[in-house]
RNA sequence: GCGCUAGUAGCUCAGCUGGCUAGAGCACACCCCUGAUAAGGGUGAGGUCGAAGGUUCGAGUCCUUUCUGGCGCACCA
């Protein structure tokens, strides 16, 4: 039977709920158990003499509680207001919000983008900056008004809308948006705040106050003065019903039966068709054949009479709306597909190779023969004639072609869908559109479709077509198809006349376009982080379309635009920066309820150069478009920046990834049309905040994380301790576990911060500065209070660059290792034992007094509640850290003081090593060093401390680190330490001579 | 489908222009301390660098393919 090893029976003991210590063998050496009996027999007899810790400052945060004290405590002294007043004259900080969308509570997504903005607020106030941050809301558009529209509905007041004029319905419509996005605005503001994010609060933006507006207005009216806004056409979803212009979130999808037809189109040039399935068009004569240019002679009898096209082949395409069928200008073909030359039932047509077949089977043909093949690419280019317009129609490229459905061969209508009308911006054609708001056809179809409803003309077209010989084949066809959600009737794409900003065309500043300006501008003017989104938001600015600024709905600054008598559309650079100052007047609603008189009041026809021949006020009728929200969202930096001469252009636009699909276009197009600079220097993205497992957040899914729920449960500034600590640049991972994690994190720097000011109990602040004069480049003080400047500088330099979690990552190694495990524990000693008064001491104490100090403004940033709380503990009740600034520390330490350290390093492994031969605690080992670290005398003074050992002897003719066993000599009853001055006192205790001195006895 | 982007220890992340046995912190294990105590200190274990090919004397790092996420391509903001 073996004896039980000391672990085993360690494990025996947990067990039992008994503790080693308590059960020392017997053959361990006496003297460390005797002075464990003896701390437990006389705990008390020294300890009272003792320069123990003592501070209010809690262990606990209780942030849930103490956070909205400090929220209220900055309310009341006006912290805002006072450090605009105190930086009025400092450099300014032109940073700029973005505004969230007011129709919802805050989700995590707007946690992290508002922490990580006041990150960079607060880095700026900390530096000395003058920052005003105007938070702001983007408070038009669909999402509210379709939730608004939605509650009518549901409350059956709908039907009372409908009563009313058009006008009239608008603003009833527009009273409830507005109460709707007032609301949520409250809601998100209290919940900003509650994340302790510092911004003027009091006087924020919304794009539905009467300045703001006039503002944006004043953005258009200048890229109208630029020549950049057109009037063009697009299609829309729309309502025939209710002869209107519908979103996809007003749609409804519902089966529906519709007749689907296969169409032949005749190609118009029979040749071109052949060459382009490498056949021959005619059938050649033997001297044609003879020579065909490559010398090699061709029997005629050898001819394989496939090798001619000798009848017209046509296109086959398929349509489930053959109403549309009178606006088709164009078949689109992929340029990667096999396209099979193919006679079915005699017909000669064209289509996808890989879905003969399946057309033949649908129409039952009998006799297929597929005559040649080729790639959709030598298709394009190709000619056809329309069935029964007098025109011909080109075979174009589309990548959005399949081969799922129809016959590969796309009926491209560019005034009735949408990937028909890009497709039609890039091919050059118009989005011709036959068809009126009513449902009817105007008078550019064939006469026999004249006003002719759609719904009636899909029957027609295909009877048409069938006794023209064009219809390959029909049939009744079920499909989902978009429906009003109102009416319940079907919807149509119609082309409308719309509003854009033409990003090709030439700016009358400089002829340049507005797509050539913005490349320009992030290629060279402007900054990212991260790089990649400058590639980004090239890929998006270079294939952009134009941008359609108008939309036909009732929440959103209108459009100041009027119709004249001759049907032409009134709108010039005066007369939108009339109606902006009367906006400003009376808010956007003016446009609903004055006349066209009284909205052009500061209007004058003749001092406007642009102002039409003829013209008359009292003819004009007001045009009901408004503006797509992105053209409000996208004017801030005029609204907000200029408008309340904040500077421009801001430091940086900080915002999601989406955004740069969003506002960071949609506001570097506008502003390099009416400034020609961007409205930003430097663009900073974050990700999405997904789940523990990579997944987007979503409700159905169940795996959101409520942002109320986080701030009761952790408090704010340990969920802004884990956006510090984020990866921000990517997607971030969140899960209630990680905010634990930070919690913990958060409790380290806490404590630190904690034992810091607990050693400050008495320590007069006004005489730090001259004990630090004092101090040697050797002393701990010197390398702990050079570890806090270079980590200050690195803090700073980090934040400055929006490297927040390097900052973060700094402090928390700050303190965690230098002060929590160096240096506090170095000086714990001298701390404790020494004379209160003892210069040794008071160093310890100056040192810590600056670093507890410095932490304070680091943590200002990002713990803006514990930072103020610690900062308060240090420096008075009335002291508030967000009202100061970094200060400059210049300390500098020995530069052996990196061999010091791996010297501390090689020390702790030999002390882990030492415990095999019993001794265990440090204070009970002495250390002798090497003749190869007597370099380091200056520092050996330190050096026990240091290494939480009792002595340090530089010893003679040593070869390596040596840990001598001290547990046969006496130990000093207060200190613990093994010294070698410990002997009996007059006291009867046995002290070492600091002890006693301290004691003041012999 | 297209564009951009990420995939390195259980978790969160470093690893620059290719080059010593791939690094931190947290968590974990073990130990010390019990005068920072619902604290503090020390030591240690842990990774086929998403997968498969390739270039190279040498690849986490370059190339190709592929898998799995995320964002963007609409009158959603």
């Amino acid at each position: 039977m073996r004896r039980k090893s000391k672990d085993e029976l360690k494990v025996a003991l947990k067990v039992l709920g008994i503790r080693m210590s308590d059960q020392k063998p017997a053959s361990n050496p006496p003297a460390s158990k005797e002075g464990r009996e003896g701390r437990e027999g006389k705990e008390s007899r020294y300890k009272d003499t003792l320069n123990l810790p003592k501070t209010s400052f809690a262990m606990k945060a209780n942030l849930i509680q103490a956070e909205p004290q400090s929220m209220k405590r900055w309310d009341e002294s006006h912290l805002f207001g006072r450090l605009q007043v105190a930086r009025e004259t400092a450099e300014p900080f032109v940073f700029h919000d973005g505004p969230p969308y007011a129709n919802g509570p805050i989700h995590m997504g707007h946690m992290l983008n508002k922490v990580l903005k006041d990150f960079v607020v607060r880095g700026a106030l900390m530096e000395g900056r003058r920052v005003r941050f105007v938070p702001g809301w983007d408070t038009h558009g669909l999402p509210i008004e379709h939730k608004v529209m939605t509650e009518l509905h549901e409350k059956g007041k709908t039907a009372k809308l409908d009563t009313l004029t058009a006008e009239q319905r608008h603003m009833a419509i527009r009273r409830e948006c507005a109460a709707a996005a007032t609301k949520f605005i409250g809601l998100q503001a209290e919940q900003m705040k509650r994340l302790l994010t510092l911004a003027d609060y009091a006087d924020p933006y919304y794009t539905l106050m009467p300045n703001y507006e006039a503002k944006t207005l004043e953005v258009f009216a200048d890229l109208v003065e630029q020549g950049v806004v057109v009037r063009a056409l697009k299609p829309v979803h729309w309502s025939i019903a209710n002869k209107t212009a519908l979103a996809e979130a007003e749609l409804e999808y519902e089966d529906r039966e519709d007749l689907s037809v296969y169409v032949d189109f005749e190609a118009a040039d029979r040749a071109k068709v052949a060459a382009a399935f490498g056949l021959l068009a005619e059938a050649p004569t033997t001297s044609d054949t003879s020579t065909d240019g490559s010398g090699v002679g061709v029997e005629s009898e050898d001819v394989d009479d496939s090798r001619f096209l000798d009848v017209t082949p046509s296109f086959m395409i398929w349509t489930t709306t053959p109403w549309t069928l009178p606006a088709n200008l164009a078949i689109a073909v992929h340029e990667k597909y096999r396209y099979a030359l193919v006679e079915i039932d005699g017909n000669t047509t064209i289509l996808a190779s890989d879905l003969v077949a399946a057309v033949a089977k649908k129409a039952g043909a009998e006799k297929v023969v597929v005559r040649a093949e080729t790639d959709g690419a030598k298709l394009v280019g190709l000619a056809y004639r329309h069935p029964f317009c007098p025109r011909e129609g080109r075979v174009v490229s589309a990548d959005y072609v399949t081969l799922e459905d129809g016959t590969g061969l796309v009926h491209t209508a560019p005034g009735h869908g949408a990937d028909d009308y890009r497709t039609g911006l890039k091919e050059g054609l118009p989005a011709y559109c036959p068809v009126r708001e009513d449902g009817t056809y105007d008078d550019t179809v064939p006469e026999w479709l004249r006003g002719k409803s759609i719904w009636t003309a899909n029957a027609e077209v295909a009877d048409r077509l069938r006794a023209s010989g064009h219809l390959f084949y029909d049939h009744k066809f079920m499909h989902s198809y978009p429906h009003d959600w109102r009416s319940k009737t079907p919807v149509i794409f119609r082309a409308t006349e719309q509003w854009f900003v033409g990003v090709d065309v030439p700016v009358k500043r400089d002829g340049k376009t507005l797509r050539q300006r913005a490349l320009e501008a992030i290629t060279n003017e402007v900054g990212f982080t991260p790089e990649w989104g400058r590639n980004r938001l090239r890929g998006m600015l270079e294939s952009r379309p134009d941008w359609c600024i108008s939309r036909q709905r009732s929440w959103g600054l209108p459009i100041p635009a009027f119709r004249m008598a001759d049907g032409k559309t009134f709108l010039t650079p005066a007369s939108v920066r009339a109606v902006a100052k009367r906006f400003a007047e009376k808010g956007s609603d003016a446009w609903f309820q004055e006349s066209p008189a009284d909205l052009l009041s500061h209007y004058d026809a003749k001092s406007d150069a642009a102002a039409p021949a003829g013209f008359d006020v009292a003819t004009l009728v007001k045009l009901h478009d408004i503006f797509d929200v992105w053209f409000e969202a996208g004017s801030s930096w005029n609204s907000v920046l200029r408008a309340r001469n904040i500077g421009y252009p801001s430091e940086m636009y900080l915002e999601g990834s989406d955004q740069h699909r969003g506002w960071f276009q949609l506001s570097l197009l506008p502003a390099l049309g009416a400034t020609g600079v961007a409205p930003f220097k430097r663009l900073v993205t974050h990700g999405f905040i997904v789940d523990k497992d990579g997944r987007k957040m979503s409700k159905s899914i169940g795996n959101t994380i409520d942002v109320e729920a986080l701030l009761k449960e952790f408090g704010a500034d340990v969920c802004r301790w884990w956006v510090a600590g984020t990866d921000y640049e990517n997607d971030i991972r969140a899960d209630s576990e990680f905010f634990k994690v930070s919690g913990e994190s958060y409790r380290k720097v806490r404590n630190t911060i904690r034992y810091l000011l607990s050693n400050l109990d008495g320590f007069d602040a006004s005489e730090r500065d001259s004990i630090l004069e004092g101090i040697s480049h050797t002393s701990l003080e010197s390398w702990m209070l050079a570890q806090v400047a270079s980590t200050q500088e690195l803090v700073r330099d980090a934040v400055r660059r929006c490297a927040f979690r390097e900052a973060q990552q700094a402090i928390y190694h700050l303190c965690n290792e230098t002060l929590s495990a160096i240096y506090c524990a170095a000086t714990k000693d001298r701390l404790y034992c020494d004379a209160r008064s003892s210069s040794r001491r008071r160093a310890a104490q100056a040192a810590m007094h600056l670093a507890c100090d410095a932490l304070c403004r680091m943590l200002a940033v990002f713990l803006p509640h514990t930072a103020d709380e610690a900062f308060r503990a240090l420096s008075g009740d009335n002291a508030c850290v967000h009202t100061e600034r970094y200060h400059t520390l210049v300390f500098t330490a020995d530069p052996r003081w990196s061999e010091v350290l791996a010297l501390r390093e090689l020390v702790k492994g030999e002390l882990e090593k030492a415990k095999a031969r019993g001794v265990e605690n440090p204070l009970d080992a002495g250390v002798m060093l090497p003749t190869s670290h007597h370099h380091l005398e200056d520092f050996v003074a330190d050096l026990p401390d240091l290494f939480g050992v009792s002595r340090v002897v530089m010893a003679k003719d040593q070869s390596s680190i040596e840990v001598v066993d001290l547990r046969g000599e006496p130990r000093c009853e207060r200190s613990w330490k093994r010294d070698g001055t410990v002997r009996q006192r007059s006291d009867g205790g046995t002290l070492s001579d600091r002890d006693a001195e301290a004691l003041g006895i012999a």
